[in-house]
DNA sequence: CATGAATGAGGATTCATTCAT
DNA sequence: CATGAATGAATCCTCATTCAT
């Protein structure tokens, strides 16, 4: 199935990525992760490799989306959801380090802020915390910018030390968002 | 002069790295840049390509440390450091962003925290205020991270809009790690 | 065909080597001698440049040894095969002249005698003929160097002189080494 | 003086092509060996690479004819001086191994046969002890060719294993081409 | 004479992409 | 769909040579 095959070119990018690096993820190296015996099928079943390394963050992003939305949902009240999606992000960039790294790499290189989308829902939970008076009043996209540039941070750090104890991450992270963002 | 031309080399990478991006930055682009009739001449001038942009890595590197460290040392007390070093950060990137998101991207793709020495001394920083009480207790490695990543973030903002308000982020920001840090 | 195309440019490289030298015999000239569009398809079927000039070198060594043993094991008797080897590596150095230089230009640059197995072999044969008392007693593997050496000679005048006598040569050459090697 | 710095630069060349080998004997480690500063420098005292490379071949080679011809006029008669002959070549192949290795490599290189004089004066030799009845009838040219491709073995040698024993290898080849050469 | 900077051609190799089978 | 061969541009780097100082 067209699908199943985009899917494995995917994961082999994925993997390459994470292990050689975005600027040595060539075709030939992706087809040889796959094991594909021709980079001519990627060329097939992709426009070109910008499809492809587009496909790859839309991929992601979306696993890393209905992860976090999950747990958030499960909460109730800005400062709570807050906190849920810290957490969130940090297990995941804990659990699938390599995937959320390949998405973050391909963003950065293509200058596109691929967390974007992410930082505009963040922002608009942000104001409505303020609006709730949960949140003290700050400038709420220089916040969501705050929050997703420590998380890039978090999983930059899991990119170099893999086994850093994440759990103690989570922690730190929440409550200094937490002094940061309550409200008087 | 040999100091010229390797200045110029590395000026012209740092503009080409700009302008094109860092995957697009290659020898022949830089030569163009830097107004060179050959790419040779940048052979001649630097051992290979990774010895060049260890070289804007490091030039951008310690003129930014030292407008930091001036900053800072024109303050007195942990809290005035940490607020005089976000405050220099923001003013750095906000009049030399090229520069410094050059040297950003080189060291993303070395897999090299090129701040890493940043982060330590942040760090360091951290402890004597939690020593002095000026700061509550936390993990000053975690907190540092942070600082370091808001700041990288800031960056990556004005890399996508070169206008933004600068004065209003450096408040935002003092003030939320100040809040995040300052003792019971 | 795989095949069809590295013997291709196998014996395009041969035909380079032999009209313009092993230095001169860069991919660029070998592809033109060879009619390819591009030096990239030669690093398509060879790993290196390296792995070419070894497979140069493994195939005319491999016609080579093949023609000698054939005309060795058509004689009996350790003085009869010596003479058969002389006479079978004139006549082939004679008509395979360019296959042969190419091979030992390149064997020479990287140091290594790839005419070495030759030699083991040539030894061995010299010490039967000691042991049968068909030979004098001389050092088996200076006499063979000898032979080897000679014959080489022979395959560096006919670079220069295409058109040399080679009949003359192997009845000399043939008398020249039955004198020096015969048992009292 | 002029001399003195092309003799400089013809020692390093020599040395040069020793240590890394004629296809990497570049201007730039000549001049590295030399400990000279600028390639110019080469440029300025030699015409070209040819003739930097001629000239190591004449140096060479006129140590090498004084040397070897010192050793003949010693003795008189055409089988005492071929003996001086080969016991010359290979004591001066054993002492200036490196020497005489960059000379030959040279010469092959250019396909060009830089013994070639030699040739010529070893085949006088050989049709003089001829018509003295010294040596048996055989074709000088084949003869002579024969005896230099055989020190140039031993050259070859001595390139892979500088410490072989020269001398066995005097005495076996004197043998043979006493043996090879003797009237009845 | 000597230096070191500059030049431009040429080196092998990698790359994404195309195409016939 | 899949393959593997082919293409041609682009990569960094080395080279001999030239030239101003």
């Amino acid at each position: 199935m067209r699908t199943a095959r985009r899917s494995q070119i995917v994961e082999a990018a994925i993997d390459t990525i994470a292990t050689e690096g975005l600027a040595r993820a060539s075709f030939a190296r992706i087809a040889r992760t796959a094991g594909l015996s021709s980079t001519g099928l990627i060329s097939y079943h992709f426009a070109g490799k910008q499809e492809l390394m587009d496909e790859v963050v839309r991929v992601v992003l979306a696993e890393f989306a209905a992860f976090v939305e999950e747990r958030m949902t499960a909460e109730t009240g800005p400062a709570a959801e807050l906190r849920a999606f810290i957490v969130a992000n940090v297990e995941f960039a804990s659990k699938h380090r390599t995937r959320l790294l390949a998405a973050l790499d391909i963003a950065r290189a293509g200058r596109a802020p691929a967390f974007g989308v992410d930082v505009a829902g963040l922002a608009e939970l942000l104001r409505v915390g303020q609006r709730y008076g949960e949140f003290r009043f700050f400038d709420a996209d220089v916040m969501a910018m705050a929050v997703r540039s420590v998380l890039d941070g978090v999983l930059n750090r899991l990119a170099v030390d893999p086994d850093a104890d994440h759990g103690a991450y989570t922690e730190e992270l929440a409550t200094l968002f937490e002094l940061a963002t309550r409200g008087a």
